[in-house]
DNA sequence: AAAATATGCAACCTTTTAGTTGCCTTTTCG
DNA sequence: CGAAAAGGCAACTAAAAGGTTGCATATTTT
C-alpha cells in the first residue's frame, strides 16, 4: 500500500502539476508542452518520465513525436487513499464521541 | 490555487505518510512518534514541521510535551483538487465523444 | 534539588532533485 | 536528398531534502 508516497511525490511539484493540468486539457507532445513555457525540452522530458513512473501519464510514440496522455485512474488511486485516511479519522472521532457519551 | 504542490509534496514521503497514519489513530507527542521507529527524534520533528507547514497537522504544547494532531480538512483539500482534475478530464472526454457523434 | 523526560536549535553530511548544455539519432517535408 | 523538427542520452551543477550528532532549555517526578 505504501507506494502511494511516490504517487504523491510526483504530484508534489508545481511544474508537474502544471503539466498534468495541460495534459488534462488534451494529450500533447514534449515539444508542445515545452512551447510557451520557460523550461527546456529536457526538463519537461524529465518531469514527464517522473509522472510516467508514478503511473500518472502514458506515452505513445507517433511518428517522430510522442504523445503523452493523462491517466485518470491514477488520480483516482490517490483520491481513494486520501478518502481512506479521512474516513479512518472520522471513525476514530466517532468512537471517541460514543465513548464519552457512555461514561 | 497552486499551493497544492506543497501539500502533495508533504504527502509524498514514506516516513510522513507513516506519521500521518499514526496521527490518524490518535494525537501523539514527538517522543511517542519516535518510540518504536528507526528514526531519531529530530528527524521525526523535521517531518512534523513539514507536515505542519503544509497544514496537515497542528501542534499544541501541553506541559513538557507537544501534542500533534491530524487536520482532516487538509486531506479534504487535496482530495478536492484531485476530484477537480478528474472531473475536467471526464468532461473533455465527454465533449470529444459528443463531437464524434455529431460528425 | 537532582534526575529524568520532552523538546528546541544549529551545524554538518550525503543523496536527490531540478535544470542545463552539448551532441547524436530518427522522421518528415520541400 | 538535405534541412528542419522531435526526441534520446549523458555529464555536470546548484540547491533542497532527509538524517545525524551535540548541546542547551523547560517540565516533571522523586
Amino acid at each position: 500500500m505504501r507506494d502511494e508516497a511516490a504517487l504523491f511525490a510526483a504530484l508534489g511539484d508545481d511544474t508537474r502539476l502544471g503539466l498534468l493540468t495541460r495534459l488534462g486539457e488534451e494529450p500533447s507532445s514534449i515539444a508542445g508542452l515545452t512551447r510557451g513555457g520557460v523550461l527546456t525540452r529536457q526538463a519537461v522530458t524529465k518531469h514527464l518520465y517522473i509522472l510516467e513512473k508514478a503511473g500518472l501519464v502514458t506515452c505513445a510514440r507517433l511518428g517522430r513525436e510522442s504523445l503523452w496522455e493523462l491517466r485518470r485512474q491514477r488520480l483516482e488511486d490517490a483520491r481513494a487513499f486520501l478518502d481512506l485516511m479521512s474516513r479512518r479519522w472520522d471513525d476514530r472521532i466517532e468512537r471517541l464521541r460514543a465513548h464519552v457519551e457512555i461514561s
